[in-house]
DNA sequence: GGCTTTATTGAGCGATCGCTCAAGTATATA
DNA sequence: TATATACTTGAGCGATCGCTCAATAAAGCC
C-alpha cells in the first residue's frame, strides 16, 4: 500500500555529516541542509524530525566510521602500528569536510549551553578513548610497548595529542604532518 | 562640551571576551551582550560598531592577556619552567569562562565560512607560537634543553599539545591535570 | 481501475537575529 | 543659566531562523 521514499537515507546522513562537520551546528542552516540533501522542509521533517535529530545521526555516523577505520588499521597492521598511522590518516584526507574532529568541534560549540548534543559528543569521545586503550593494551600484551605503562593513561594522552593535532591541522601555515610524525615516533619509544 | 560615557570600556571588553569565550560567536547574541554589558542597542553600536568589531577586540584582549601571563611566568621562573607551568595554568582557573582556548574555538567555528575573525584567530595563534619558540630558544641558550632541537619545531608541537589539552579539559570525566603534568615532564626530557 | 497509504511540495508561521534611528537625557563650556 | 555636544534609550526594522501543515502526487494492494 505505501509509497517508498525516493532517497537513500544512508546517503542523506552522510551528506548531513559532511555539512555539520564542516560548518558546525549553528553554522549549518535548514536552508543549507535542504540544498545539500535536495529535500523540501516537509520531507526533511517527515524523515528526520528535527535538525538536532539529524545532527545526532550524523555524529553517530562520524564516530562509528572513525572507530571502524581505526579497527581496520589494527587488523591490517597490528595495534601499535595502527595507532601510529591513525593521526596521519585523520588529517591526510583532503576530501574530508574538515581536518578537526567533528566530536571536538561539537563539544566546543555546544558544551557551554549544556546542549544534549555536547553530551553525545562527550560519549563518543569516551568510546574512542576506550578503543585507544584497548589497542594500547593489545600492543602491551604483544610486547610492543613496555609493561610499566597504563593503557588508559596512554589512551588519554594519545587522544589529547590527536585532538590537538587536528586543531593544528585546521590552522593555516602549520605543518600538521610533522606533528603527526612526532606523535607516531613518540609511540615507538614506549 | 561633551558628555562622558558612564561605562568603563576596558571592563566592557573583558565582559564581552568572557561571553564570547564561553559561548562562541554564534552562541552569543546581541541580547546576551546587552544583558551582560548592561547596554541598550544604541549605546552598544555607538561604542563598538558591530558584534564582530567587539569580538575582534575581545580576541585581542584574550590573546594579549595570555601572552602576558606566559611572559610573567618566564620572568619569574625562567623560560623552560614557564613553559612547564603554562599548561596547568591554562586549565587550572575555575573562574575562567572555559577551559578550551578562545582562539581555537573561534578558528574551529568560523574557519569553514572563511570569516575574517577566523583569520584573526589564526594570526594570534601564530604570534603565540612564536612566543613559545622564543622561550624554547632561550631555554636552549641557557642549556636547559639539548642543542639539537629546533625551537620552532618544539613550539609547533608544544602548541598542538596545549590545544589538545585544553580541548580535553572541556570534556567531562577526563583528568586533564594528568595530561598537563605529562606535557611538563616531557619538556624536562629535552 | 479504485482505494488506501505514504511521500513530496512550498507558502508561510512565530521567534529571533543583528542592527538603526529619532527622541530624550545628562554633562561640560560659555 | 543657556547652549552645544555627546551619550542613552527602546521601539521596531528587514532578514533569517527552525519548523508546520494543508494540498498534491505517487506507489502498493484489491
Amino acid at each position: 500500500m505505501p509509497r517508498k521514499p525516493n532517497y537513500d537515507r544512508n546517503d542523506l546522513i552522510n551528506r548531513a555529516r559532511d555539512l555539520f562537520w564542516q560548518r558546525g551546528w549553528a553554522g549549518t542552516s535548514l536552508k543549507d541542509l535542504e540544498a545539500s540533501l535536495k529535500m523540501k522542509p516537509g520531507s526533511f521533517y517527515a524523515a528526520f524530525g528535527s535538525k538536532d535529530a539529524l545532527f545526532e545521526l550524523a555524529l553517530e555516523r562520524y564516530a562509528t566510521d572513525g572507530a571502524e577505520r581505526l579497527r581496520a588499521l589494527a587488523r591490517e597492521f597490528g595495534p601499535l602500528n595502527a595507532l601510529q598511522r591513525f593521526p596521519k590518516m585523520a588529517i591526510g584526507n583532503d576530501n574530508a569536510p574538515a581536518k578537526a574532529c567533528m566530536l571536538s568541534k561539537t563539544l566546543l560549540e555546544l558544551q557551554a549551553h549544556r546542549h544534549p548534543l555536547a553530551q553525545k559528543a562527550n560519549e563518543h569521545l569516551l568510546k574512542m578513548e576506550q578503543l585507544f586503550a584497548e589497542l594500547f593494551a593489545q600492543a602491551q600484551a604483544a610486547g610492543d610497548i613496555g609493561a610499566a605503562h597504563d593503557p588508559h593513561s596512554l589512551a588519554r594522552r594519545y587522544q589529547s595529542d590527536v585532538l590537538g593535532l587536528r586543531v593544528s591541522a585546521e590552522r593555516e601555515g602549520v605543518d600538521a604532518g610533522a606533528i603527526a610524525v612526532e606523535i607516531a615516533e613518540n609511540l615507538a619509544k614506549l
